[in-house]
DNA sequence: GCAAGGGTAATCATCTGACGTCTTTGCGCA
DNA sequence: TGCGCAAAGACGTCAGATGATTACCCTTGC
């Protein structure tokens, strides 16, 4: 095991035997590095894992605190996984949006607060209006951020902005199914709305699961297109080269 | 921005340009640095986070490599989470893992092979003698683990694995419950088997869901009844204090 | 007495240089 | 042709120094 591993274990053990709590302060990087037995430049390289997995949080001229460890915080170093994937693991991670997408949504119909509701039909407003496809997706963002926080579990509403990354939306806007896929979406958003509006679960569940189904088979079909123009490219420059 | 993050985005860019590609070779440490415009310590802390979260794959010795770029290696670097996780964060992602598990079991149901059949028929009969609660959790974990294999989806499964962790389960197990609940899990096992190898997904995704719920139900009390005895302590060290 | 300002100390950020350890690779030898 | 060994290259670790930033305290003025 390497001296960092080492040392995030050690840290890691120190919060679950409760010699650290949410909040404390870690001592200094010279002192701490001494005490399990390293260098500085290790144990900096240990607490930059854990301040990027939201367990530690770095305070610049201050100190190093241990965070409030909650879902959001620890969940939010995901945020890569989106942009990094390849092709095939971006189909499963989309599988995995939708199973957590309906399970938000449900729970969304069931816990939404009439601000929210509020906050929610003005965005599916605006979704209704809106033309520009770089703005169409910061709203489609917005919308499910919404729905998902309304789910009322703040891991779950991390969890799912991880796996929803607007690269992939954003590729698909670049397509040229851009004009049905904007209509479409705006209807199934429309009713998504209504489902939780009228406190219906299962179908506001349905209606995700749908929603983001079709968002799929969109983003299949336009990866397969680009494929084969590919494909097509490589056959030319064959023949010509 | 600091420059530990400006050097992740440096890295990051280079793979979703496609200038890395999984499996790729990186550049040395020195030279990395002098490209990115930084130090060598201050790239080996990117460096590190980065295969920290199943991006690069640093080899001793050899160099530092694009990984396959996988659902797996990305969501391995999520095992910390449950490990560290407060109480609240805990039931939070608990709800999660039912989610997770109940689609898995679901997909299971309809992808398995006959020799993951076999497999887990090993592991309910292993399930159904085993007294030891140590060994029943292991076991308990690897029943959930073939499912979540068995699902087709190893991103799912990888997810699934994280917020599943050990700990809880230990922890759980350390209840003066444990009699009833070896005896319930293992009858609710059987059901989600049996589900499974019928092919029936809507039963065993059903099935899972009230395993998880109740496992749920069972954390919850243990940790209602652990507070209740330290609040007890508490008062009694102030009487006698 | 209180509030605003500056100065000091503590802490993290970054860089430099060096040496140890491990893996790979290619050469020489049997 | 196969084996063994040595050298080179790469990461692992350490030590020291300096800059940047923040928190805290003390002074000063109202």
């Amino acid at each position: 095991m390497s001296a960092n591993d080492r040392i995030i274990n050690a840290v890691v053990t120190m919060i679950t035997d409760g010699d650290l709590q949410p909040g404390d302060r870690l001592p200094p990087e010279a002192e701490l590095a001494v005490r399990v037995g390293t260098s500085r430049g290790s144990l900096r390289e240990a607490v930059r894992v854990l301040a990027y997995l939201g367990i530690l949080d770095v305070r610049v001229g201050d100190g190093t605190y241990v965070t409030s460890l909650d879902g959001p915080s620890l969940l939010r170093g995901l945020g890569l996984i989106g942009h990094v994937a390849t092709d095939k693991t971006a189909l499963e991670i989309f599988e995995i949006r939708r199973i957590l997408e309906a399970a938000a949504t449900e729970k969304a119909a069931i816990n939404i607060t009439d601000d929210e509701v509020a906050e929610l039909e003005d965005v599916v407003a605006q979704l209704a209006a809106e033309t520009d496809g770089e703005r169409f997706v910061e709203l489609d963002m917005r919308f499910h951020n919404l729905i998902a926080a309304a789910s009322g579990n703040a891991a779950l509403r991390e969890l799912v902005a991880s796996f929803s990354v607007q690269t992939q939306r954003a590729r698909l806007m670049q397509g040229r199914f851009v004009d049905g896929i904007l209509e479409q979406s705006r209807a199934e958003h429309e009713a998504i709305f209504r489902h939780i509006k009228a406190g219906q679960p299962a179908l506001a569940a349905a209606a995700a699961t749908a929603h983001v189904a079709n968002v799929e088979h969109w983003l299949r079909q336009a990866h397969d297109e680009a494929r084969a123009a590919d494909a097509s490219a490589a056959d030319r420059h064959r023949e010509h080269g």
